[in-house]
DNA sequence: AAATACTATTGATCTATGTCACATTATTTT
DNA sequence: AAAATAATGTGACATAGATCAATAGTATTT
């Protein structure tokens, strides 16, 4: 069950047998429900949470009230608030299953160990948020230049799975957009082809 | 002339004297005139760079042909292009002196190096990306729920100083907003008083 | 000192997207 | 299987902010 974690873990750093067989007597399995919280907003984050299978999403209810998605956690991905796991504050986000999830949960003392017996997992995480900031980087920009459509359009070339397994009021949050205007989008498309 | 980059740095992570000798000895200092380019888009990025005095500003140009700054980098931040300087790709970002500045770089080798004797920096690096992943998400959010009167009202109560030193069009372009929408926000909050 | 290039404001108009309301169809839950 | 709930689509209308255009003040450069 750990072969995911394995293979994403060795595509950036190398770890010996007995390293990796300490970094897995860190982890905890956990099962999470369709519809059930990984974290709920004003908790603390105590875990980071790697998706061995299934899909969540982190989103953040504004002070007018609507909800916007932060981002859609798949197999191999991995999820949590960092703020709040780092700083020991409520948490921001609401990270809620959207499929049956299984997850390996890493609480902050075993983080803390492992970064102490096995160096190289600072180098690791340093480049999963990298590529992290890289990314949301590019969200910023797009929500600036980009249209409806072209928010869209990006989304389905970059993750056409997406549309299968999230409803499309979700995939409008994530977006930025509303439910109504991602319709009429498609349904623009549509026409055209 | 490294004091701030020692405060900075210490501020996060413990340093003996000797390391920071060691740190000190693989940044060459560079003064920047205003106007001037660190990094302009299509080159690699080669160092990244802590600015001692002055301000930058990163942009990216985008396909219609608009301007979107995405970051100032005032004295005590840390400024590149990081999707270049990591994969050594192309930078999508051009970085330009908005003050004369004088800047501490470090080449990816030496940076290599930094890491390899002293380990700290890996976390001290992680550190940062964290931050800034942070507050880049942040302004993901809040581009989503946010007017144009609430983008700005929010940029001048953390940043109250950079209306002094960056002209009002390069704030617009931060805020993504137009100049014109940024001129009429801040005459009806004036007129308000 | 004149010329050129930035910078900011303000008005008129346009448009993409939001909002509200209701209808329809899937999907869960009991 | 029925009832309840969630998801999607579509029309009518409202609006924040963009775009276009003109003006004027301020710095730089020559």
């Amino acid at each position: 069950m750990f072969e995911l974690l394995h293979q994403k873990i060795t595509e950036n750093i190398a770890l010996s047998e007995e390293e990796f067989a300490f970094c897995k007597s860190q982890f905890q399995p956990k099962k999470l429900k369709k519809k059930r919280f990984l974290l709920g907003e004003d908790e603390v984050c105590k875990h980071i949470a790697f998706v061995e299978k299934g899909l969540l999403r982190s989103y953040i209810i504004d002070e007018k009230g609507s909800e916007h998605i932060l981002q859609f956690s798949l197999e191999g991905w991995w999820v949590s608030d960092m703020a709040s796991y780092l700083t020991g504050e409520p948490a921001q986000y609401n990270i809620e299953a959207l499929e049956d999830c299984e997850l390996l949960l890493i609480s902050k003392p075993s983080w803390e160990l492992l970064l102490e017996k096995i160096p190289a997992f600072e180098r690791y995480f340093r480049i999963l948020v990298e590529n992290n900031l890289i990314v949301t980087q590019r969200r910023l920009i797009a929500s600036f230049s980009d249209t409806a459509e072209e928010k869209y359009q990006k989304l389905i070339q970059k993750f056409p799975l997406i549309l299968q397994r999230v409803p499309l009021h979700m995939i409008a949050s994530y977006l930025g957009i509303t439910r109504e205007t991602l319709s009429r989008v498609r349904s623009q498309l549509t026409d055209k082809k």
